[in-house]
DNA sequence: TTGTAGGCGTTATCAT
DNA sequence: ATGATAACGCCTACAA
C-alpha cells in the first residue's frame, strides 16, 4: 500500500475525461430515465476504469439524508446485548442504512454526549438500549431533533421491550408450583425495568399466600461477579432460600458458580432461573432454566419502528415482545423441610 | 416529540442573528484568535440559545476528514469479539473518532461490500477481523485507499495479533506435563490463524515423542454446537483421548457438555483447555483452563496503528501481543491407563 | 478584527 | 438528452 493521501476520483474528473457535463454523468451513474445509452454506457465504464467511488458525504449533504443510524448500548462486553446488536445491525443493513455504534455505560452524561455526537454526524435516527436519560428526551426535543427510540423502556411513547412483568410471573410461578417457599430475587438496582420483575415476583409471592421476607431479596449489577456475591450473601442466612431467581443469565451463573463453591447441588440444594436465554446458558453446568428474551427480534423490531418514524409515518405505537420460560435443569423439586 | 422535520440552524442562521458574517461565526465558534471577546461570546450565547448543532457532515467535506473508523467483525455476537470492540470503540471515542460498525459473516463478498461502503462514506480508516481478504487488500489497494488494519492475520504487513502460536505450545506442553499422551484438537477449519495452533500442536507432541494421531484432529466451526458434535465424536472412538485442546473457550464449552452428557467426570477422566478465556469461562463448571488473549489491548493496538497510518507516520510495524495460560480447574493429571 | 469569495462533491432546477 | 447554475453547511485564504 503506497503510503501518501490521493485525491479520489470526482464526478467532475468523469465528466472531463467523457467530455461531458458533471450533471449528466451524475444522471448516468443513476439510471436516469433521460439519458443515451451510448453516453450512459460510457459513462459508467469510465468511472469504474477511473476507480471511482461516490461521496456519500456530499450526497448526503445536498440530500439531507445519511441513511445512517446511530445504536447507543450500554456496554459492549453485555452478551444480552450481542444480538440485539445484530438485529439492528442486520436490519439497518438490508434497509441500506449504516450504524454507528458507541456505549453509555449506564451514565446519563456519556449517554447525553454520544447522543449529541450522532446528532453532529447527522444520523436519520437513534436507538438506545438502557437509556438513563428515557423519558427526558421527549423534553430534550429541541436539542435532539430527530428520532429516538428506546429499547426496554416502557414509559417513552417510541420503543421496543420484552414483556418483563410476564415473564418473571412464568418464573417464579413455576417455582412456587415446584414447591418452593423461600424463594430469594437478586436484582439489578442500577435498571429502572428490575421493577418489573421485581414486581411480579412479590406479586406471585402473594397470589400464593407466601410471606414475603425482605433478606431474600438481594442487590446486583447485572454482572458475574455480583452474582457470586449476592449467593454468597444468600447462603449465610440463617435460613437460606432453597430458590433463587436472578435479574439475568449472567448473575445466575454467578449465583450458580457461589453454590458450587459452597458444596451444594443444583437443583437438589437449591433451584435457580435466570433471565435473557444467552446462548451459553443452555451449555451451562447443569444448563439454565431461565426466561427468553428475544433479543434479536427486538432489535429488528427497533430498527423497524426507526425507519418508520424517519419517514414520518403515524400511529406508530410501542411494542412489547413475549417473553417465554425456558425450562432446563437448574430448577427441580424443594427439597423435604428437614 | 412534534413529528415533523424541522430545518436546523446553520452557521449563516446565527450569523444573521449576530449582525455579522458566517465567517466571523464560524471562528468564533472555534475560538480562532484574532477574535473580539465580545463578539466571541455573543456568538457563543447566540449558538446555544438557537440550538446549533455544528454538521460534521459538511465540515468533513471541507476538510476532507471525516474523524469516522469503520470496524468490521465477522459476527456480533461472537463473545471474544465483543472485548475487542470495546477496546477499538472507548480508544477511537477517546480520540473524537466515531466507529461504524458492520459484519462480515467470515464471506469474502460481504466483507468487500461493507469495506467499500465504509469507503464511500468515507471513513478515515478500516479495522478488520477474521478478514477474508487478508493480503488481498494489497492489491486492492487503488479500490480502497484508505489504511486497512487487520486483525489476527500475520501475513499483513499492517496487523495486530496474539502470539496463538506460543500459547497453543503452552497448552498443549502443560497437557503432556500432566502425563496425557492421547491429546485430540478440535479446530476450525475456517479460520486460517487456525493453523498456527495446530501447527504447534502437532510440535510439542512431536518433541516429545508422543505420536501424531489424526483420529485425534476434528474439524470444528468455533461455534458452541461444533464443540458438542466434536466432542461426541471423540469419545466414539475406540481408543478415546485423555485430553482435547479446543480452538477456542465456546468450543471447549460444547466439549465440556458432550463430556458431561457422557457422564464423564473433568479433570478426572478428561481434561480440557480452551482458547481465549471470555469472561464467562473462569465461572464454568468446572472452571475452564485456558489460553487468554488479550482482546482489550488487540482492539487498542488496532486503533492505535490505525491513527499513525492516518497519520501518515512510518516505521509502523505489525505487533504481536502475548498469550498467556490460565490454568483453572479443567485439567488434571492423566487417568492411569486401564 | 472582520468580511468576501471560493470550494469541498454531490444533486436538483432550470434552461436549451 | 444535456448543460449551466445554484445549493447543501462549513472552512479558509485573501482582502479590507
Amino acid at each position: 500500500m503506497s503510503r501518501e493521501k490521493r485525491k479520489l476520483v470526482s464526478i467532475k474528473d468523469i465528466a472531463q475525461e467523457a467530455g461531458v457535463s458533471p450533471s449528466t454523468v451524475s444522471r448516468a451513474l443513476h439510471n436516469h430515465p433521460h439519458i443515451s445509452t451510448e453516453t450512459g454506457e460510457r459513462v459508467q465504464r469510465l468511472a469504474h476504469e477511473m476507480g471511482y467511488t461516490p461521496s456519500l458525504l456530499a450526497r448526503s449533504l445536498v440530500t439531507q439524508d445519511t441513511a445512517t443510524i446511530g445504536l447507543v448500548i450500554t456496554y459492549t462486553a453485555d452478551p444480552f446485548l450481542s444480538r440485539l446488536v445484530q438485529g439492528v445491525e442486520e436490519t439497518a443493513r438490508n434497509s441500506g442504512y449504516s450504524v454507528f455504534l458507541s456505549s453509555s455505560y449506564r451514565d446519563y452524561e456519556r449517554e447525553l454526549e454520544v447522543v449529541r455526537s450522532f446528532h453532529e454526524r447527522r444520523t436519520s435516527g437513534i436507538i438506545i438500549t438502557g437509556s438513563q436519560i428515557d423519558t427526558d428526551y421527549l423534553d430534550l426535543d429541541d436539542r435532539f431533533p430527530l428520532p429516538i427510540v428506546l429499547i426496554n423502556c416502557r414509559t417513552y411513547p417510541y420503543s421496543v421491550s420484552a414483556d418483563k412483568i410476564s415473564g418473571a410471573k412464568q418464573a417464579v410461578e413455576h417455582l412456587v408450583q415446584l414447591g418452593h417457599r423461600r424463594i430469594a430475587f437478586v436484582s439489578n438496582a442500577k435498571l429502572s425495568t428490575d421493577l418489573d420483575r421485581q414486581t411480579s415476583y412479590q406479586q406471585v409471592l402473594r397470589e400464593h399466600d407466601i410471606p414475603i421476607d425482605d433478606t431474600l431479596v438481594v442487590e446486583g449489577d447485572g454482572m458475574l461477579e455480583s452474582g457470586v456475591r449476592a449467593g454468597q450473601k444468600l447462603l449465610s442466612l440463617p435460613q437460606p432460600p432453597t430458590a433463587i431467581f436472578c435479574f439475568n443469565d449472567l448473575t445466575a451463573m454467578g449465583v450458580l458458580t457461589a453454590l458450587r463453591e459452597a458444596d451444594l447441588q443444583v437443583p437438589r440444594d437449591c433451584s435457580v432461573v435466570g433471565f435473557d436465554d444467552l446462548e451459553i446458558s443452555a451449555y451451562l453446568c447443569p444448563p439454565l432454566t431461565t426466561v427468553r428474551q428475544p433479543c434479536y427480534r427486538m432489535g429488528q423490531a427497533a430498527i423497524r419502528m426507526l425507519l418508520q418514524l424517519i419517514r414520518g409515518e403515524n400511529g406508530i405505537q410501542a411494542e412489547i415482545l413475549q417473553t417465554e420460560l425456558i425450562v432446563r435443569q437448574t430448577t427441580g423439586l424443594a427439597p423435604e423441610p428437614s
